[in-house]
DNA sequence: GAAATTGTTGATTAAATTGGTCAACTTAGG
DNA sequence: CCTAAGTTGACCAATTTAATCAACAATTTC
């Protein structure tokens, strides 16, 4: 029941997108190693996001990517479909059709409501919250040890 | 985010057992053919079962294995623990100290959120649980198409 | 328009995980 | 002592994961 690299280096890379909302074009390098993913890795990462109508790119110089709509409408379950592919934890709450006795099978009922559970957090958390999370910790982060004007300090994933 | 055929497997082996509660020990070599498990990959799943206190097992002739508490004391949350490890979508959740920023992730906070959705279904959930809506399922069936007396069947992994 | 910069695509691959098998062994019953 | 079970450990094939590399396409800048 583990996330892949693609969901959690991709939620990252749309987070980072989101952060720098307004600003234009980010550069997949920059996205690279602010939250340490491997840039070749990362370049196939954002095709799926670019045919999900989630993110747009341009080549040459100055490039790279950026939101395609406002973080507060990006929802986590998006991404996570896009990224993942169906969140049910069994294939055959996906297409039960595929699965003919699927009807009498009692487990089955079960991992539906656990899918329904994780949709239920997904589908109700946006980018927006990401980021506003995020502003919060490293607020907080900077008042704990604000000796050092630190918050957000170079390699903290900004 | 796929449950492995051991969660699966093992979760089926354990309705499997709270369908013949009361009634002594039930051989691997049944389970294996009314639930569809290849017998020497089934000797695997039960390992953990048994060392986790969740059933127990005598070798010999009339031997088997059977559940050591009654159905409606054993939750879906020990099984899958037992069987899958933990259930967090991501390693940082389960142990925040093997990950020193873990504190300043704001996607972190999502994952332990999913967790817990997750969670609650199968901590709420028991055997007798599954056992009752089982049985809910064969008696619905039966009456759907009682022209046939089929219910449960020969093949429906009772 | 040449050169540099950046994203795109497809092939390839190493490592890990999954799902399962096989064989030797142990224990219990008759 | 023989047979019917469960136990354990080694092994293995297939799949998935997590990349890497190379060739290419588009865009900007000089």
């Amino acid at each position: 029941m583990k996330l892949s690299t693609k969901g959690r280096y991709g939620t990252r890379t749309l987070l980072d997108l989101a952060l720098h909302w307004g600003e234009g074009l980010v550069p997949l390098k920059d996205i690279a190693q602010r939250q340490e993913i491997p840039l070749p890795y990362l370049e196939h990462l954002i095709a799926p996001l670019i045919a999900g109508g989630l993110i747009r790119s341009t080549r040459g110089p100055q490039g790279g990517v950026s939101l395609l709509k406002p973080p507060e409408e990006i929802k986590l379950s998006e991404v996570i479909q896009l990224l993942e592919g169906s969140i049910a934890p069994v294939k055959c709450v996906d297409n039960p059709d595929a699965y003919p006795r699927s009807d009498l099978c009692a487990t089955r009922d079960i991992w539906d409501e656990v899918r329904k559970a994780i949709d239920g957090v997904l589908e109700s958390t946006t980018l927006q919250d990401l980021v506003e999370r995020q502003r919060q910790k490293w607020n907080l982060n900077r008042w704990q040890d604000h000796r050092k004007n630190n918050a957000p300090k170079e390699g903290d994933n900004l």
